[in-house]
DNA sequence: CGTGTAAGGAATTCTGACACG
DNA sequence: CGTGTAAGGAATTCTGACACG
């Protein structure tokens, strides 16, 4: 669960390039993009443009394609993943004020 | 110095989105390559492809050529760097072979 | 539902060359 | 030397649609 930030997440590889290295074709690439499942950035002139990012969740809808899943069951195993992931940079967050207000003696939401 | 690998070196950016992230002309980025300052890699139908560490390098260019310095000169300085680079890479190669005959007691090169 | 394909058009990229300063 | 540009051709990408299972 590396944060490995700039690079990863830039939008600057077209469908062509993208479908080489996921072996996916461009007709696949697209649909799954109708289907929410990703979504890459547009050109000016309405290009799609992909981040590396893109590429591994392509690579996981592939694998999971394989298996017969479908695209709506993969969509919600994605918005759970996200919940998960955002539930625990929450509680990272709560845990912090708390070692905080520890620290501080602060009250905690007096009501008066 | 960092060694930070993988995305940055995977040549997958066309030379239009280079050109709009470096602020070059696609026409000097194709100069650059010719004066051997840079090396795109090639797809199967010609169209070249750059990793970030290119653009990296492209930018510096461009910051160089902004201050008159000419192709040629930028070359050299390239490869200063490099020999630089590889030397302190021979240089840490040396000292841990230091490290270990030391340890192991070897004899340096014995001559009969 | 998921994917292929032909269609027509727009934008990209390539090379070799001429121009200019 | 470094860069712009017009030229001609090849390859890419886009959308909306029809096909098939």
């Amino acid at each position: 669960m590396q944060e490995n930030h700039s690079y990863r997440d830039k939008k600057v590889i077209s469908i062509g390039t993208v479908s080489e290295i996921t072996g996916l074709s461009v007709r696949q690439i697209r649909y799954y993009e109708e289907r929410q499942l990703i979504y890459p950035e547009r050109t000016d002139k309405g290009t799609r443009k992909y981040s590396f990012t893109d590429i591994e969740r392509l690579m996981e809808i592939a694998d999971m394609r394989e298996e017969g899943v479908q695209t709506s069951e993969i969509l919600k195993d994605f918005k759970k993943k996200e919940n998960k992931e955002a539930m625990s940079k929450d509680i990272r967050k709560k845990m912090l004020q708390g070692q905080l207000n520890a620290h501080f003696r602060v009250q905690p939401e007096s009501h008066k």
